[in-house]
DNA sequence: AGGAACCGTGGGAGCGCTCTCACTCCGTGG
DNA sequence: CCACGGAGTGAGAGCGCTCCCACGGTTCCT
């Protein structure tokens, strides 16, 4: 016989929480019992309830998940996937936003959020072994680059999935949330049109990140309705100075641009820089436009028009659809696109020089 | 009788994952063999290991946690708790990089990192019961309020847990990592007097965040150190329109002073403002500096010296050190300070009008 | 040569929970 | 009056895993 008592080689000190046993011993009902009344089963009468209940209370029970989730096989907890998140990408407010909207959504529910940040490739066959191993009951994918093949690979899991941002791979039946880029891209052609631009140009993103070719193509639709023609487009990689490189060669090669659309506010900024090196003004020669409505469209020397989106809206809808996916499996929810709106400032005002400008 | 398959309300359709059971089977040995070759244990022939090895490969065999965190008691996450974290505090970069840091920590590891964000009071309620739950093996707390008391709570359970970010009660034994947020006051202060300004102010930050505090009295150190008098202080409350109000109020109230130390990036932005607002100029008549060195401190209209602080560094220390006493339990590890450093940029400099400033 | 000390191995118990099933106790209808 | 069904309950199995223990086979020491 062991003598010494069996414990785990990591256990907490003080007392070992108490277990559905005990919580039945003590409301002096059966395990089955005390089960049902705490999952909310309609088969337990008034009195064994309340006696549960207060059982609950007193011995502070707290169920436990593993031993829940290993009979359910649900583990009452999604993951977010940030497929190769360099730190600038994170430094995003993108982010802080999206995970702030899905903590939201995830509210009232005790469905946790687990993170899954993978980097390198290698990084990600762990993160989709994971997904797979069944630790998550779904998975909200946040889309980025045309090279990551999550589409694919989750749907064949059968895992609830919801991407946010349009994947490339729109093909197969995959869910997904976004704002309207390229509704918002057309809204910049318009505005710059509308204020008597005539010579256009954009700093695109990478041509390989949905977002950026949806804003692309918007813009681009934008100039055709107003009857303009295409214009220069030259990319960059969504930096402040990636822009500014892009920008110089952008004025170098087209002098006599009158209108730039940055596909970001971080891109505007170098737009900004490179503008004012080669001895321009914003707005006088050149009306600016930026993307996001970033904190630093506000305060950029020459405040930034930017075009608006409700990240946390929509990521609030992301979590909300993936929860209903789990619940319902099989329900595979239409894809929803949020509106954008314009926000103007003083980068496309004519007249005033930029002073009293507050948010 | 229900004649339809007796399967669990939500269950993946594809091919049940294989378990331990037909691991052994597979790979020709028993389910504690199969075990303890998974598990990296010594007692294993290498011709078992093998077997399994291969085994592993052939069926894609992926432990069920669930089952394992039942009887190890252990969990392989850990929890990044953001106490009463509205938006705008999720904004801020640091977080970006404090989830990033942490999640350097635990590649190489097949820990999760768990992301508990409580508002409300109500919230903070749930997320203590979930940490005391043993639902995570540890915790990386992100220090804020004076109000918040999870080092007392935390420490009470016993449960593994790091602060990032001294907490007010240091007291108990916590463990912490932080930045030397006095040495930076000290620096502020020490760089202002040398650049020859006497008549030094402070825009500091919220009285009950330990950062702030730290940073004022570093800075008045550095003011006794340099022989000046220790000037105004205002407390704004981390915010651009906070500082913003708070300055002008600073400029009203003292009119002469020539130089000041706002306790944030952002801070300054608002006291740039200001200053501009009340018709003087930075660095000519005031000489500013920033905290934080903020993406923004480098793009403001007026580049801003500030002080850095490495962030990252301190994430990743705190991921290894929670992963560590997880590890050793009772090892309690000192607390880590990393320093800090100035950066120097055209809003402390005399001569040359910000022109070509360049990161 | 005999025992101790090991090694690699397999059997079995049991982690805390849910869920099926059988059972009792009612009320209801034939 | 007895069969019947439903509501509330408890016993028991079993989810997939780890870990303790017992066992045979070496090797090493006395």
């Amino acid at each position: 016989m062991n003598t010494s008592p069996p414990r785990s080689l990591h256990q907490v000190p003080g007392r070992p929480s108490p277990t559905l046993e005990d919580l039945a011993l003590a409301a002096g009902v059966s395990r089955s019992t005390a089960s049902r009344a705490i999952n909310g089963g309609d088969r337990v009468s008034p009195e064994a309830r309340a006696a549960v209940d207060r059982a609950v209370a007193d011995l502070g029970y707290i169920p436990n998940r593993a031993a829940r989730s290993l009979v359910t096989r649900r583990t009452s907890s999604i993951a977010l996937v940030i497929p190769e998140p360099d730190v600038r990408v994170m430094m995003d407010p993108f982010f802080a936003v999206v995970i702030t909207g899905i903590t939201e959504a995830l509210r009232e529910t005790d469905v946790q959020l687990v993170l899954l940040m993978s980097r390198t490739g290698d990084d990600s066959a762990r993160t989709l072994r994971y997904l797979r191993g069944g630790h998550v009951d779904g998975a909200i994918v946040v889309s980025h680059h045309r090279a990551d093949s999550w589409a694919r690979s989750l749907s064949e899991t059968g895992l609830p999935t919801i991407f946010i941002g349009r994947p490339w791979d729109t093909a197969s039946d995959v869910t997904y949330v976004d704002t309207d880029n390229e509704g918002g891209g057309r809204l910049a052609a318009r505005h710059l049109a509308g204020i008597g631009r005539r010579r256009l140009a954009t700093v695109a993103g990478p041509a390989d990140m949905t977002a950026a070719v949806d804003r692309l193509r918007g813009w681009q639709a934008g100039l055709r309705d107003a009857g303009l023609p295409e214009g220069p487009v030259v990319h960059a990689d969504f930096t402040t100075d990636g822009a500014a490189a892009a920008a110089r060669q952008l004025l170098t090669d087209h002098p006599d641009v009158d209108g730039i659309f940055a596909a970001s506010d971080l891109m505007a900024l170098g737009v900004l820089e490179a503008v004012h090196a080669s001895g321009r003004t914003v707005p006088g020669d050149i009306a600016l436009m930026g993307y996001d409505n970033h904190a630093v469209a506000g305060t950029a020397s020459t405040p930034l028009t930017s075009i608006t989106q409700s990240i946390m809206q929509m990521a609030v809808r992301a979590g909300a659809m993936l929860l209903e996916e789990i619940e319902a499996p099989g329900s595979h929810p239409e894809p929803v696109v949020y509106s954008t709106e314009l926000v103007e400032r003083a980068s496309t005002m004519v007249a005033p020089r930029a002073s009293a400008v507050k948010a």
